[in-house]
DNA sequence: TTTCGTGCAAAGCCTTTGCATCCAT
DNA sequence: ATGGATGCAAAGGCTTTGCACGAAA
């Protein structure tokens, strides 16, 4: 993801995770945990297919089925460790929803890059907007679709990070 | 839709439609003009299946298949005539952009009601991240989720339009 | 005649689910 | 022993596409 500052959190991943499961009854098993390390060992978004790669990558053995990962997306979701936040091919793509700041993206049309933002007045306008509609707000979700900085310049040849 | 004042156009939707299928080098077909009219007759915003089901109850016999719907949805699109908002149940659900001011929603969770809004500081604030992002900015969505005044209220039953 | 368009049915794609087997308590 | 969990394969649901026929220029 960008730069923005990972939040001081008082638990793992992994243990949010089981608190979640166990007050619906429900264990951490081993392909849970594993999912769950394998989705916080990095702050990149991903969809569902990507995370199924990932975890079929791995030597040691620790393979999860694809049925397992969408029933465990799913429950990352509703836990409050994960978050979907777009769809740009007809797959969600998730992130981080634990441990890192609330905020909005700019989205390249033509690299496909997500820039994340914060900005402050939106929660402003937001609050007034459902004061003004007695809407009492759960979430939302902003997504700002262009051009980004590096597709915008002049390019002799598409490049990727640019100014070494 | 709500109560956001329609503006002026200089022509209408089927001509527009024309015009963009003409620089592609297509032609305006019966079917093709069903579908401007259907989808301009009414401001509601609607899916794929529902405009088919419109089309499907016509009985002057002006009938079109569901495949043409598709297709002519996809130019409407990229004509600038419609644009997409959201997508609740995994279908597309589109409104018109064309002769209607720009604005975004507030999505009710309970009801799937969807309440349009204007706020100006939204345009104010996304030009100033692109700047600070050197963004050029093409479109937006911002869908708020949450929950209407109509479902937020003690209810003995739910009701749809209440004070009368 | 030639190109574009339509309709039908089939295919695509991501995601969900039925079901038998497995595992941990 | 017992209820939840996993994996596989099949089903689902929306959308796209191949193809032969039809219509307009």
């Amino acid at each position: 993801m960008s730069d923005l500052t990972a939040v001081d959190v008082a638990v793992s991943p992994e243990t949010k995770f089981r608190e979640y499961l166990m007050t619906q009854g429900m264990r951490l098993t081993t392909e849970r945990e594993t999912i769950v390390r394998e989705v916080f060992a990095s702050h990149e978004h991903f969809d569902a297919d990507q995370l199924v790669s990932r975890l079929n990558q791995r030597t040691d053995g620790k393979r999860v089925s694809r049925s397992t990962v969408y029933r465990a997306l799913a429950q990352l979701k509703d836990s409050g460790l994960l978050r979907a936040v777009a769809r740009p091919n007809d797959r969600e793509v998730y992130e981080h929803d634990y441990g890192y700041p609330q905020h909005d993206h700019l989205i390249c049309k033509e690299c496909g890059d997500l820039i994340e933002f914060v900005d402050d007045s939106l929660n402003e306008m937001l609050s007034r907007v459902a004061a003004q509609n007695g809407f009492r707000i759960s979430a939302h979700r902003l997504e700002v679709y262009g051009k980004c900085a590096n597709c915008c310049r002049p390019k002799r040849r598409q490049r990727k990070t640019d100014m070494i």
